[in-house]
DNA sequence: TTAATAAAGGATATGTAGGTCTATTATTTG
DNA sequence: CAAATAATAGACCTACATATCCTTTATTAA
């Protein structure tokens, strides 16, 4: 009875950080990656992934190229750029760093919920905190074997 | 295709903050709160904010009684105690403030995951917030007319 | 002691995030 | 060009958070 999802991010987000955050361990040796890869290497159903590296791409924040040879990358000259931000915005929006965290739809700073104040601080750490950290910062610590992408 | 919910709380919680918040507001002034009240004043489905309040009264958050007369509060000895923290944790437990930012099962302080460090800061933040916040404070707001609990 | 009121609780329905399947399109290489 | 490889895309399925319904239990007061 009355079980409630409660994270952060969404899976979608969750798979979608891991995908990248792969992407760009491979990215910056050159290498391009099947879709068949990420998936193994983040431990996410390969066709859900699929969709999301799909979005990622409409979002301009990883490149695809199709046929043999093709695979998913981040561009060299973007790898230093890409960030945690960028890629929550590119799957969901910039929803969490807007909405109300009482679910209240007239809530602004204009006309703010009772939680609001004290909602927005964390919330702006939240997104000063993906906004300065990137994706390929995050793959060098995985690299010093001080993270994983796996379970 | 592909819409990712994103919210820091679930709705249940949402609901079950705005609910506490209220009956803080009409426990200050001695008022006990009828479940259709409830609903009415926090903009909520009622049948579903019935499951909510029973578990705050599970989780001793807040107290009940049947019959005519009977409702929902907050008992006066702990009124000034009864922070978001406890909402939180009666409804969805503590997983939003231990479960990994990546969704990986493993994650932790000895073994984390490359987003784990940045990512715990925030964490910490947002459960040290809901700690340091009471509901009647929250309550106060309103009064004030600095904030609403209803769409 | 019965009628009225209100919460508790179980069973059931709905909506959407999460996940799968299969066909199509693009690209490469022999 | 044909065969193989890999991404794209749309339709479809599933599980669970969200929501509803209805019966039961507790309490009050006339």
């Amino acid at each position: 009875m009355l079980k409630a999802q409660v994270t952060l991010f969404s899976k979608t987000c969750e798979y979608g950080i891991r995908a990248a955050v792969y992407l760009a361990s491979q990215s910056v040796l050159s290498r391009k990656v099947s879709l068949k890869e990420v998936a193994k290497e983040i431990d996410s159903p390969e066709a859900y992934t699929s969709k999301i590296l799909q979005k990622l791409v409409k979002g301009g924040v990883i490149v695809s190229e199709k046929g043999p040879t093709g695979g998913f990358s981040i561009e060299a000259n973007q790898l230093a750029y890409v960030t945690l931000e960028q890629v929550v915005l590119a799957i969901d929006g910039n929803e969490l760093f807007v909405k109300c965290g009482l679910g209240l739809k007239q809530c602004n700073d204009k006309a703010p919920c009772p939680m609001h104040v004290k909602f927005k601080v964390i919330r702006d750490e939240l997104q000063d905190m993906l906004r300065s950290t990137t994706v390929v910062e995050l793959s060098k610590r995985i690299d010093e074997g001080l993270g994983f992408l796996k379970n």
